[in-house]
DNA sequence: TCGTAATAGTTGATTTTGTAACTAACAACA
DNA sequence: TGTTGTTAGTTACAAAATCAACTATTACGA
């Protein structure tokens, strides 16, 4: 038999989860989108571009969770903004190469930098132990 | 000087929390949309509503966090819906106060009931004591 | 009490996302 | 080969979110 204590949405993960995000995201999207003019997505792909090297778009969708069409419109986006140049693949014609310029390491240098300045901001009033149960408990709460 | 070591995307608070907002959001979107048609927004104002009982729009926006277009076109969907009733305030006539029907009472019941053993479950593998400890993160990082 | 400012909520235009269908290329196997 | 199935990526259309402007009402100060 389930206890039949009331429903307390302010312990409900989804919902705390999403008002966490939201809140964070948002004020860093204010860094990206005021500096460069880029959505989401698009610093999504940075980051890993920048941060795991050439891959094509299947392999970011999969690493970062995002799907194909939103890498499509993203990879475009980064194309015009000249953060990233995609190199076909001689050995599968269907894939291409997806690959930083030195503009996009630039931009990646200096988002990476604030990411890791809001970061610190963020985790600086929480204890060394907190921050290491948090990020364990994100990750295994991500992974499906 | 700041220490001089590389960003790590999976350590970034922002890009954790909305990873694990979104598996664990789009899972539970499921069921309130599959069995009412709801959107997100919609369940939220009616989790809000059955919990807390009547209020203002303003007020949800409020301790919801979500914006008052957003509460607007909500609050006209689940009245279409037959969950919601607005009354005027005759002391300010700007505002309205709204209230879940029977059959809104009776959605948040269900629903509640779900989103409880939903969390139960994404909890299962976590102890007690991550459990606190990532809950009390979560609100200090929603909370601004 | 008149004029200005602030608040509650709605609406419309624009942007962004989601869904499904599509093209092109490769793989497997009779 | 050829035919069937799968994968990479794009595109078109519909759904939803965002942003700014709008109406109606109340608050406040000269």
């Amino acid at each position: 038999m389930t206890p039949d204590t009331e429903f307390d949405l302010h312990s409900f993960l989804p919902y705390l989860l999403n008002r966490a995000a939201e809140e964070t995201g948002l004020k860093f999207q204010k860094i990206y989108k005021d500096r460069y003019g880029m959505l989401r997505t698009e610093w999504r792909v940075l980051a890993h571009l920048g941060r795991f090297g050439t891959m094509t778009a299947t392999e970011i969708g999969a690493r970062a969770g995002v799907h194909k069409t939103k890498i499509s419109r993203a990879v475009v986006r980064l194309e015009q903004l000249g953060f990233l140049v995609r190199t076909g693949n001689e050995a599968d014609r269907r894939q291409e190469f997806l690959g930083l310029t030195k503009k996009g390491q630039a931009a990646y240098a200096d988002l990476s930098r604030s990411a890791q300045r809001f970061n610190a901001e963020l985790t600086r009033t929480l204890s060394e132990q907190d921050q290491a149960v948090l990020i364990r408990c994100l990750k295994h709460l991500a992974a499906v």
